[in-house]
DNA sequence: GCCGTTTTCGGCCCGACTGTTTTCAGTCG
């Protein structure tokens, strides 16, 4: 049997939940969640690096949780986990995770007033039943029931492509209503990290008049709630359901504060404890010697620097060993937007896009493009207006009088062939030969068991003619899992065929995720950031393909769509020669 | 429960805000 990485992580999480309750050490709680965002972001399966003796050697994993992660795989359960289960109702989890409401208050209630879940809590608050037990008093009460309202309605996390628009929105606002009142701002936490969803909206901004700043955030136009106000911190809930926090600090603390609220926790605690054991001390003002003296904090540079650590780039700071590489000076060199210079998957009119060829590439060229390959759907794809053979070889034929007026551009011919149930692709050989660029892809029978689907994605990547595999796992954030598929093994096969990867940039799906990406370039594999545009403003995603590969460690080396024109149609007729002699052979 | 550039024991990141206090505990990020 398979034990899931995700399945033993959230047993730990609850372990961490029910030991807080339960007001043991809270050291011994951080370990237990250190362990679940170990293995909730563990790429190989767990069992296969418990029996490979990988597992201790990560940091965070030691005897204890060694011993525990091996007693769940061999039994399936974990006898402190059942215990701590029978100490305490299954609700109680649920009620620590009411804002302002936490272990402390949830063991009080449930030890003084019985409370079991929060169904029992809000009768309780609304009855003005808690002010009597110690700490508790009216204010509490109400702010438990606004707590309640907020845990309900809480939307799920935000994907980060809404959530970058949203808060340029909020600076762009701030700064007109108040630029007397702003030196710097600039976003962070996990938006500036990019990472794929953002629970809360982080702002940083320096000013001389805070209190005033504090007052014109609380004012803008989209606040439906002041949460907590105070001189250096205040934070919002917009009127869409999410939570927006502005900090305020004095010029010369801006580059301490923005290491410190940019994170993640576990990056910062790390970086903490090395200054600890340099005899220094980091905060959000600063860094501090052993005399109280601040000797650092205006540059975020300067706080890496001051601990003999090269500048980690916000993407990498997950304490995925970045702190080591960058000690050794191993960082790797990321890609940037710039050095994209063309998008190999986008749809037109043809199929199911909003514009036409002509329209898309000018949106290409504006964005300073050498090259775009138009990839529409094949023709078994009815929901979206998927291309009979003869429209491909007409688009084929318009593609070619289009590159005919360009200069210094290049349109690709291509399509974006379905995948059949039984591995086969969706158009004929006599017309892929004809393309420039073949992309493969799931778009049906996702509900398929592990084996079939991985063995159809395999065997379309051993398809001579087949360049890309696109969005591989098929998920949508928050709206779709990924379907059953084994991508090591899928990964192993693209690197041996030649099939390049895409991190498809849409903003629910990002997929490849930042751990394949990763995962991809060890095996070797090449990848390719591609929008999958179905209209010209779409092209602007771009950028969240290119932070998911800067979070995956991707060097510009990595993807081939960095690669000038002349470079990559190079790569291409190797492909099809190589294809084409195969083809022959069989 | 983890871990070691003073350590195998005794530490473990750091500070803001709130409410109920009259000096602090709880919660959060």
């Amino acid at each position: 049997m398979k034990v899931d990485n995700i399945k033993i992580a959230r047993i730990f999480r609850e372990i961490a939940d029910l030991l807080s309750i339960k007001g043991e050490n809270p050291f011994r709680i951080r370990a237990y969640e250190k362990a679940a965002d170990i293995l909730e972001h563990l790429s190989g399966n767990i069992e296969e690096l418990y029996r490979e003796g990988k597992l201790k050697q990560i940091p965070g994993i030691g005897k204890g949780i060694l011993e525990k992660i091996e007693t769940i795989i061999k039994t399936g359960t974990l006898p402190l986990y059942e215990q701590l289960k029978s100490n305490f109702p299954p609700g109680l989890i649920e009620i620590i995770s009411i804002p302002d409401v936490g272990p402390k208050t949830a063991k009080l209630l449930y030890e003084k007033m019985g409370i079991k879940n929060v169904e029992e809590l809000e009768d309780a608050a609304k009855k003005g039943m808690l002010r009597g037990l110690a700490g508790m008093g009216e204010r509490k009460e109400k702010n438990i029931l606004r707590g309640i309202k907020l845990y309900r309605m809480r939307s799920s996390r935000m994907l980060l492509g809404r959530a970058l628009p949203l808060v340029n929105a909020v600076i762009s606002e701030l700064t007109t209503k108040a630029s007397s009142l702003i030196e710097k701002i600039s976003p962070a936490g996990s938006l500036r990290r990019g990472k794929e969803t953002i629970g809360d909206i982080d702002i940083l901004a320096t000013s001389s008049n805070p209190d005033s700043l504090m007052d014109a955030f609380s004012n803008l136009s989209f606040v439906e709630e002041v949460l907590v106000k105070g001189e250096t911190k205040t934070s919002i809930l917009t009127d869409q359901g999410f939570q927006m926090d502005l900090r305020v600090v004095s010029s010369e603390s801006f580059g301490a504060a923005l290491q410190y609220f940019t994170g993640s926790k576990s990056h910062n605690i790390k970086l903490r404890e090395r200054a600890i054991r340099r005899g220094l001390k980091i905060n959000e003002y600063g860094v501090f010697n052993q005399e109280g003296e601040k000797i650092a904090g205006e540059k975020e540079e300067e706080v890496y620097s001051i601990l003999n650590l090269h500048f980690i780039p916000p993407e990498l700071r997950e304490d995925r060993g970045e702190i080591e590489a960058a000690e050794k000076g191993s960082l790797p060199d990321l890609l940037t937007e710039k050095d994209i210079k063309g998008d190999l998957h986008i749809h037109t009119t043809y199929s199911d896009g909003k514009n036409d060829i002509e329209e898309m590439v000018e949106g290409a060229i504006a964005k300073g493009y050498q090259y775009i390959a138009i990839t529409d759907h094949s023709s078994s794809l009815k929901v979206a207006r998927g291309l009979s053979i003869e429209s491909i070889l007409s688009q084929i034929k318009k593609i070619k009088e289009l590159n005919s007026k360009l200069n210094g551009f290049k349109i690709l011919t291509g399509a974006e062939v379905n995948i059949n149930k039984d591995g086969s692709l969706d158009f004929p050989e006599e017309v892929l030969s004809k393309l420039d660029v073949v992309i493969a892809a799931i778009h049906t029978g996702f509900k398929q068991d592990e084996k079939t689907i991985t063995n159809r994605v395999i065997k379309a990547l051993r398809h001579p003619m087949v360049n890309i595999l696109a969005h591989p796992s098929g998920r949508l954030i928050g709206e779709r899992e990924p379907y059953a598929i084994d991508l090591n093994e899928v990964l192993n096969v693209a690197a041996e065929e030649g099939v390049w990867v895409e991190i498809n940039s849409q903003p629910e799906r990002l997929d490849l995720t930042d751990y394949w990406a990763m995962e991809a370039k060890k095996k070797g594999v090449k990848i390719v950031i591609n929008t999958d545009s179905h209209n010209k403003d779409s092209l602007d995603f771009i950028k969240l393909g290119v932070v998911t590969a800067r979070r995956g460690w991707l060097e510009k080396e990595d993807v081939v769509n960095t690669l000038s024109l002349h470079q990559l149609l190079k790569l291409l007729q190797d492909k099809k020669s190589k294809g084409g002699y195969r083809v022959r052979k069989n």
